[in-house]
DNA sequence: GGACCAAATTGGTCCGACCAATTTGGTCCG
DNA sequence: CGGACCAAATTGGTCGGACCAATTTGGTCC
């Protein structure tokens, strides 16, 4: 859905992922346009559409006499997707990152959601917390439950209301999260943990406490975190490769 | 500094302001290339490597048939500055909702920063306090100390080290900084409430606490948002003109 | 060794052309 | 009247060649 197989994306693509994966180095000059558009048997005007985007993500800089990489720490969130997608084995570093970077914004969502909710909405958010108690209990599936997760949070992120963290979001819920699953990463939650976590949420909703809601949900993510962190560090047990922090 | 002065980049960002604008209802089908290139009296090369840095923005979506905008609500973080940019007058919701943002990402950048800073990274940051001290003692000037403030927080950020944070901030930071800064929006902080956060700061930088500094920081935000608020609700005051939120 | 200049390289832009897919608009039929 | 259907016009995707201005390069000369 993202968009259609045109050359000058998947030129784009490739570039993208060569600088991510530190081919060039920073500050180095990326080949000229007519030797890029050589290597890919394509137009320069192909290539130039493509070297745009890269530069819209931040990754590199044009400029008359050659197009010069960025450091990946200056590139535009946008490109967290696809530096995570590089390999079949995420960086544990970073989902880690993402995750407490994550919390912090759930957390203050869920907050002001709660503060903010009206009465409507309020019984709108416990039904769909209600919903994943059931499926939760029926079985703890994880694949199963997900959908009504990211519904409660969407809830809870138009209630909320708050353009900057939904933009954030853009660029890292989808790609992120379906990542993680795709690579089979989930985290082992206990039960009693996440019966524990709907029941504050509850709580919250019916004193409509904010602050707590907030608590409950920075918890939860907590509890995720070292759940991820585990279930990576296992399946890394696997197929040990190394991997270098971004300069 | 971002990029030279190149006809695709100018197009893109005026098509990106009136697409900002509401000019083009969501789901609205752009101009054809072709019509776009006679409007702005360019080659259809130009107009489509401009579409091509909108596809990228997530502002709209190009496909065979036409070029469809996108919900502002669906697009990526690095349209917040051009958003925040677009009148002479912050849209003061999107401010608050910025700083409310950035509070939680600093505070929580805080706290990791003084919990993983070595000694002698300690004692980079204790200096930088100081120094913001002092300049803040001479004079109460918020332009001055600036860079000082940045500095700051680039340290912890670097101390931090965490790559996700470091992305968005790409996004913010910058743009919306020195939007503000530029549109005359600043907090009347109190003197006062300036010293305590700094002396906070020191006692949380000897003791090596860093949920402290994570409080401080957040307090400070706190404080910095409800002074900004003011200051944007005095400026409307002068030209009171309506906004629409979007939808 | 450093200043200096000319040639080669590189990005920026334009034009014209072709293809495949979609969109459009009219026609025909039930 | 309404819906299915088909052909023409439109639209995006790509290509090749061309020109200009600015940078980079490499050699020369002091």
């Amino acid at each position: 859905m993202p968009s259609s197989n045109t050359i000058s994306r998947e030129i784009a693509n490739i570039l993208r992922d060569e600088i991510l994966r530190q081919r060039y180095r920073s500050g180095d000059r990326l080949p000229s346009e007519r030797d890029l558009a050589a290597r890919f048997d394509a137009s320069r005007g192909a290539v130039r559409e493509a070297l745009s985007q890269l530069e819209q993500l931040g990754l590199i800089n044009i400029q008359p006499g050659g197009a010069r990489v960025q450091s990946v720490n200056s590139a535009s969130l946008a490109v967290l997707g696809p530096l995570l997608a590089l390999d079949d084995h995420p960086d544990s570093l970073l989902v880690d990152q993402f995750l407490q970077t994550f919390s912090v914004l759930a957390s203050m969502t869920a907050k002001n959601a709660v503060n903010a909710a009206s009465p409507d909405q309020l019984i709108q958010l416990k039904e769909l917390v209600v919903a994943i108690e059931r499926h939760c209990s029926d079985f703890n599936n994880f694949e199963a439950m997900q959908p009504l997760w990211r519904e409660l949070l969407d809830a809870m992120s138009t209630i909320a209301d708050n353009l900057v963290v939904r933009l954030i979001s853009n660029d890292l819920k989808t790609q992120l999260v379906d990542q993680m699953m795709k690579l089979g990463v989930r985290p082992d939650l206990k039960r009693g943990s996440i019966d524990k976590f709907l029941a504050t949420l509850k709580v919250s909703l019916n004193k409509q406490d904010g602050e707590l809601a907030g608590k409950a949900m920075q918890n939860h993510f907590e509890e995720i975190r070292a759940g991820v962190g585990e279930a990576i560090r296992f399946k890394a047990g696997s197929l040990r490769n190394e991997r270098y922090g971004a300069a």
